[in-house]
Formats: structure tokens, sequence, C-alpha cells
RNA sequence: GACCCCAUCGUCUAGCCGGGUCCAGGACGCCACCCUUUCAAGGUGGAGACACGGGUUCAAAUCCCGUUGGGGUCACCA
């Protein structure tokens, strides 16, 4: 039976506080996404704050790269925190601040809060340092495993007398330990009911590193304690360590949030959806290449060589992107930052996230950012893991192309192309962009793809490799009646006056009735010669974007080498 | 292995709390046909699920128990 105590006197405050490993994963950014609707959403009401925290208490993991990426993949999704780190945001706006005063949000500058409730904890006897080293918990740990027992710790260091331990505090490495209570912990969880956890269940684990920070578990309640945090939303990962953070909560007077753990989202395959997808799905590609070395020597040939026979190795992120590119392949989409690469629109990624493991009802769908704030809520928010259908993001994306005005999605393709293919805006005037935006956009599934279908354009007459089997099926067939076809249209084409999509088409079509032929025995051999295969935008539009004399060149090029080869 | 969570079409889900209106609704995908100058898009139609077994009840997708299946957690990571 699930409990709501939602405490209506004071405002909802929502907090999202990833660890700066790397850009947001996907499953991060709905965890943020949800948090934000339900702090900023209807709600909340109007004093609902949504916070951001960087738990960076990982010092070998973390970097300050990892923390700003994170802060722009939330930013470009239209998640904006009220409490956090600072990020001037491409509209200009500044995102985060401390206006409540409860900052700084790093956690590696907050060690002295900590080390005041570690102290705290000593004195009242819920806390106390061991002094096993890693090795001997390790061995323990294998040991209990051989025996085919599940291991805790064992309290050993409890059996110290206090006046040693404290003694031996002050000159010996030491990890803090949170004593366990000899009670059941209760969990109340707003999804999933009420969960007992009993005696013995939960050992006393370190809340303090050896190295003086404190852990996940002692930080992040802490922290959620002094600034305020009265909902948690979190993955249900994190279930079996909520009895953890309510003991402590007890033992520290604080107050206890609601919880509400949200369902995982996994790959089709039920994997786990990790970073690792990238480096496993190159990985492949290169043994299926068999190649030895990275290709245009993205990395060292020893690294490659390691990177390929270890499942668990990871090359740098821009040696994956780069070798993907080389090799021609679709990296697997993991992080936000790989889906806005993959041309997909955020509002799209928001909407298509939000249906994972929520939902609105009344077989509504398709929906914004400002219909979830209104709508979200915790009884909706399901039980069930997810598997994330990428298949379906690209229909919503599609969708979402579809049914945007020309100028719009020029406006996007532009601001995509200008971060990821700036070679795109290099080549083209503004007017063929245009011309080329409306042409593709009706056809394409992402930003990228828009990109790709405007390759033609882009590449010189000499660059164009004709496909083999366009060839035979436009131009050779029947006599090479593709080929006359070309002809006769270089030289009506030749003669038009006005050389735009509407005069090119027209010309097409009058061409076709004249000779009583099908539109596909005019443009199918046109596509061939322009493009070097049978896919192109329509055709007055393609014609139009190349222009005329571009257009006469390519259908020169195409009779000469074509006619010449057969 | 121990503990915890979960269980509706291939996938995301609605329905479940407050049993009847559900021979289970929507979406993606799939199949067929139509349209068509390519690729798409669009139109029409179709196949497709309450994991299993027991209860409770006049009545169960909805409540209870068990089984099976899936997942999570068991770090000086978060």
């Amino acid at each position: 039976m699930s409990t709501t105590t939602t405490n209506q006197s004071s405002p909802v405050i929502t907090r999202f506080a990833p660890s700066p490993t790397g850009h947001l994963h996907i499953g991060g950014a709905r965890t943020a996404l949800f948090c934000w609707a339900f702090a900023k959403g209807a709600q909340a009401g109007e004093d609902g704050r949504f916070l951001l925290r960087i738990e960076d208490t990982d010092q070998a993991r973390s970097s300050e790269s990892a923390t700003r990426g994170i802060l722009e993949d939330l930013a470009w999704l239209g998640i904006d925190w009220d409490d956090g780190p600072e990020l001037v945001a491409e509209d200009g706006r500044t995102l985060g601040g401390d206006a409540r005063g409860v900052g700084p949000f790093f956690q590696a500058q907050r060690i002295d809060v900590y080390d005041q409730y570690i102290e705290q904890l000593l004195k009242i006897g819920r806390a106390y340092p061991a002094f096993e080293t890693t090795e001997e918990l390790d061995a323990k740990r294998a040991a209990a495993r051989a025996q085919k027992q599940t291991y805790r710790y064992d309290r050993a260091a409890l059996e110290i007398p206090e006046a040693e331990r404290t003694a031996r505090m002050k000159s010996e490495p030491h990890v803090i330990r949170f004593k366990m209570p000899d009670a059941a912990v209760h969990v109340c969880d707003d999804v999933l009911g009420d969960v007992r956890f009993d005696v013995g269940e939960v050992d006393d684990f370190i809340i303090r590193k050896r190295d003086g920070f404190p852990t996940y578990h002692f930080a992040v309640v802490v922290d959620d304690e002094l600034m305020g945090v009265t909902h948690i939303l979190r993955g249900q990962e994190h279930l079996n360590n909520t009895p953890r953070h309510v003991a402590m909560q007890e033992a520290l007077d604080f107050r206890t949030p609601v919880y509400a753990h949200m369902p995982l989202i996994f790959n089709m395959d039920g994997s786990k959806m990790s970073k690792r997808d990238k480096d496993k799905s190159l990985r492949l590609v290169c043994k299926e290449k068999g190649f030895e070395q990275a290709p245009n020597g993205a990395v060292d040939d020893s690294v490659f060589a390691s990177w390929l026979k270890d499942k668990k190795q990871q090359l740098e992120t821009s040696a994956v992107v780069e070798i993907a590119r080389e090799v021609g392949i679709d990296l697997p989409e993991v992080d936000v930052e790989d889906f806005r690469r993959g041309g997909y629109l955020p509002e799209v990624l928001c909407n298509f996230l939000s249906l994972l493991g929520w939902s609105p009802g009344d077989d509504i769908e398709k929906f914004d950012n400002e219909f979830l704030k209104e709508r979200f809520d915790l009884p909706r928010i399901g039980k069930t893991n997810a598997k994330f259908d990428r298949v379906k993001l690209l229909a919503f994306n599609n969708d979402a192309l579809g049914a945007m005005s020309d100028a719009e999605f020029a406006r996007r393709w532009r601001e995509w192309c200008a971060r990821y293919e700036p070679g795109v805006l290099e080549k083209l005037s503004d007017e063929q962009f245009s011309i080329l935006a409306a042409a593709v956009r009706p056809r394409t599934k992402t930003l990228r793809e828009a990109a790709r279908s405007a390759e033609f354009a882009l590449m010189s007459a000499e660059q164009i490799e004709f496909d083999e089997k366009s060839v035979e099926k436009a131009l050779l067939n029947g006599d090479g009646a593709g080929l006359n076809v070309l002809g006769e249209l270089r030289v009506t084409l030749a003669a038009l006056p006005t050389f735009t999509a509407d005069t090119v088409h027209t010309a097409l079509t009058d061409f076709a009735a004249s000779r009583e032929l099908g539109m596909g025995k005019v443009a199918q051999p046109l596509r061939v010669a322009l493009t070097g295969s049978t896919i192109s935008p329509p055709i007055g539009e393609t014609l139009a974007i190349l222009g005329k004399d571009e257009t006469l060149a390519r259908i020169d090029r195409c009779l000469s080498k074509i006619s010449a080869s057969c």
C-alpha cells in the first residue's frame, strides 16, 4: 500500500544528482526529466524547485568536462534547474545558481560538511572506524563466496576497545562505517509500496573512504537533508540502497523524503544500455572486416589490438567516433549527446523518454514538456522495466520533422549542421540550402539523415560513383533506353530559360507526355546521372539545387562514362 | 547463492487501487492492398497479449496464494 507523505505546506524540491563521469546517459535523462516535471509542474504548485547536484566524490573518475557536458545535455533537452551549478544556455539564460544558499553543489567541495556529521555519528556511537585493508576485505569476501555464503561485514572493528580505536584513528589509515540498527528497516516507496529489510540484510557499510571522501550513501543523505529535498525520484537499482539511507536519516534525526523508484530502461535484447555498447558494436565490425590496426590510425596499434581482444576495454570517445565514421557504421546511441549527433530532436527525445515508465493515459502519447509538467504524477509511474525501442523513437522523430514547417525545419537543420556537419553549410548557398531543406524534410527521419540525402549536392561531378544496379535498371535496360532519354533530355534542359524546381518539373512532364513515357522512365535515368543512384529528392528540386550548369555537366559525364563502358 | 522488485500484443503501454461496460484499447513494428517519378510519406484493412496453476466471487486482466520467468542489489563506484 503506497503511502504518500507529501507535506502540502512545504514546496516540492527534487534533485538530479549525476556523477560526472561522461555525457548524460539516456536513463539519467529520463530521471532528470521526471524530477524536473514533478517539481516544476502542477503537482508541486508554484514554489517547486528542481536542484542539480554533482556527485564527484570519486576523484579518479570525475572530470570537469563531463560536468559541463551533462549541464549542456540537460539544457538542450529543455530541462532547466533552479539550484545548482551555473550554465549560460544557448538562449542566453543563466541556469542554476544558489538563490537559497544551500550550495556548493559539488560534493567534493563539501567535505567539511560531511565530516561534521560523521563526527556526530561517531559521538553517538552510530559510526565507528575500521582498519581492514581492501585486500583483507576482498579475502573475506572470497572466503564467504567459496562457502556459498553471502558476505557481510563482520564488525571486527567493534571488537577493538573503544579507547584503542580512537587512538588508532589518529595514526592509522581507516574508513568510517555506519552502524546499522538492530531492527528491520521499512522503506516507503510511492511507486513500489512498503518494502521491509530485515536485520542483518544490510551490513555496516562504509560512509567515509580512506581518502577522506564520503561515500555516495553518506553524501547523498546529508546533502538531500541540507538542500531540503522532499521527493527522491530515481531508478529502481537504488531500491536496495534505500534502507541504508533511511537508517542514516533516523540516526541523524533527518527527515525522510518521499521515495519513488522508477523502472529501469534496457536495450531491446534485454542488456543494460551501456556506454560499452558503442565499443561492442564497433569491435564487431572491425573484427568482421579483419582490421588489425585502427583505420586511419585513430589509436595506437597496440591499444587497438588489445581493445579488439578485450570486451571490457573502451577506447576514447573521440577515437570511437572517428573509427565508426571511417568504417561507415552508426554507433548505437546511449548518451543524450549521441542522440543529438544522430539528428534527433530534443522534444522528441523527451516525449519518447516520458513514455518509458510513465504514461498520461487516455491514449495520449504525443506531447511536449509543458504537457508533461502539467500531467506528470507519481501514481502513474509504472513498475515494469522497459526496453528502449529505437525504431519507435525514429518514428516519433520522423513524425515531428514531418509536422514542421519548412522554415522551422531549415532552422533546426542549419543548427545541427553547424555543430556536426559544417561542410553542408559551407558548400551550399542559403538559397540552395532552403530548397534542399524543403525537399528532404518530408522524407527524412533524422537531421543526420537529411544531411546524408544532401550528399549528392555537396560532391563534385567527379566524385559520383555510379551504382551498378541502378545503372543497369535505369540506363542500360531495354537496349539503353534510359541513355537515349538522357541524351534527349540534355537538349531539352539546356534549352530551358529558367531553371527552378517548377520549370524543370514542367519541362520533364511535358517531355514525358510528348514521348508517351511514364515519369519513371524520365526521372530515373536523370537521378542516376546526377546522383549515381535511383534515390534522390523530388526530381525538380534535385535539378534546381544543382543548377543548370552542374546538371548538364553531370549528364555529360554520365553519358560518356556509361556509353563508353558498354 | 542471499535479499528485494516486477509480470497485458514482438516493443512501449491503457485498463488493475474502488472486480462486471474488456471475446482487452492506443502507439511503434509486421503483413496485405491502394496511391506513386525514386526514396519516403499517406490511405484502407489485417494478424498479434491478460506467463502458468490454484483459490475468493454470481462474475477476475483486475483481489489472495503458489509456481515459473525476468530484473535489481550484494564495492573504500555512484
